[in-house]
DNA sequence: CCTACCGATCGGTAGG
DNA sequence: CCTACCGATCGGTAGG
């Protein structure tokens, strides 16, 4: 029962939703109000009545949807009793939900391409208090990590996920023309923890 | 000089290099052919003569101008010595070439969020001889890594890469709400070569 | 290679 | 919240 929402909030939410779902897919600037109104089930001018115009709606998406936003806080909720462990148990839900969802991290890339990264310092502010966290547990953990700096092992913790989906995405496909040796979420974890861990 | 091109071709290669510089700037869907005409100093109709539609523009930019065929090569053919000074070489290439267009890697993304990853396949298929060669020199030397896999090497330092780019456009911003020590690629590299190296 | 044009679709709004 | 409409712009083409 969503009956807590009222009929505006409902409809607010299902355009929201819409319009990330076609984001994500087509691109901003390759999805047409029409189809966000025909997706969330009403019609065009109904729409303004929620949002301003289409960058509003752009902006509420990557607000709620962004993948910086939405995995940040849950990885620094982990209660992982060590680093290792900690990373591991990230990368496995990152990989869970990446390999149901590969179209997950278009947002962080057309806010890159077509915003040219315009949203990312109130996406930053948005995520300060997760990033302070992370700070603070590394720090304490620090007798087991090699790197000094916890934003170099936050910065190479985010490439380490990343990379995982963007080769992924190169090079594991059904239509490759030779092929690759499967990508293994294992290895990535044994080269970053190698990399990062002092012993 | 540029004479050894007709004049024909010199209109090719202007749309192409118009064409990549305003996708890579707004987008695919987010670019008119009227702005790639104009950019390329003739009307809209001439583009036609050179391209059948605007799709055929874009897979020529992609396989002209996509980080993967441009960087892959040229990192294959570096005659460094050993795999550090190897990694440290690319890295350093890639780092100087990206702090002056830090919108290289937005085709990458492009073609990833706009397209669907379709012309991924052909574009492994065209760097094919590259990864071999990556492939083979890894395999040479590799008594100096703990890595077994190849690939895993490849990906990882694509990876490497990659997060270094997207960490420094997510971190390293001039309205950041609060500053972040500096990033330096050398923690990246760092962090990656003791986790890839043997000893 | 340009001029002039095509039908289609775009984001957005008035008025109820 | 919908219907009907606005001016602007889109990708592409004919004809020369």
């Amino acid at each position: 029962m969503e009956s807590t929402l009222t009929k505006g909030e409902r409809t607010h939410a299902a355009v929201l939703e819409a319009a990330y779902r076609l984001f994500v897919q087509q691109g901003y600037a390759g999805t047409s109000m029409r189809q966000i109104a025909q997706e969330a089930d009403l019609a065009l001018g109904g729409i303004y009545n929620h949002f301003a115009n289409k960058e509003e709606i752009f902006k509420a998406v990557v607000f709620t949807y962004h993948p910086v936003v939405l995995a940040l806080p849950r990885i620094v909720e982990s209660t992982a009793v060590n680093f290792e462990t900690f990373v591991h148990d990230a990368m496995a839900a990152f990989t869970a939900e990446f390999d149901q969802h590969p179209e997950l991290f278009n947002l962080f890339f057309i806010e890159l391409t077509e915003f040219n990264g315009r949203h990312v310092p109130e996406l930053m502010q948005r995520v300060m208090p997760a990033v302070a966290t992370f700070h603070q547990s590394v720090m304490a953990s620090q007798g087991d990590l090699r790197i000094q700096s916890p934003m170099v092992v936050l910065q190479t913790l985010i490439g380490l996920l990343l990379s995982y989906v963007l080769t992924r995405r190169l090079f594991d496909r059904s239509d490759m023309p030779v092929p690759i040796a499967g990508i293994n979420s294992a290895d990535f974890c044994d080269v970053y923890l190698h990399g990062v861990l002092a012993t």
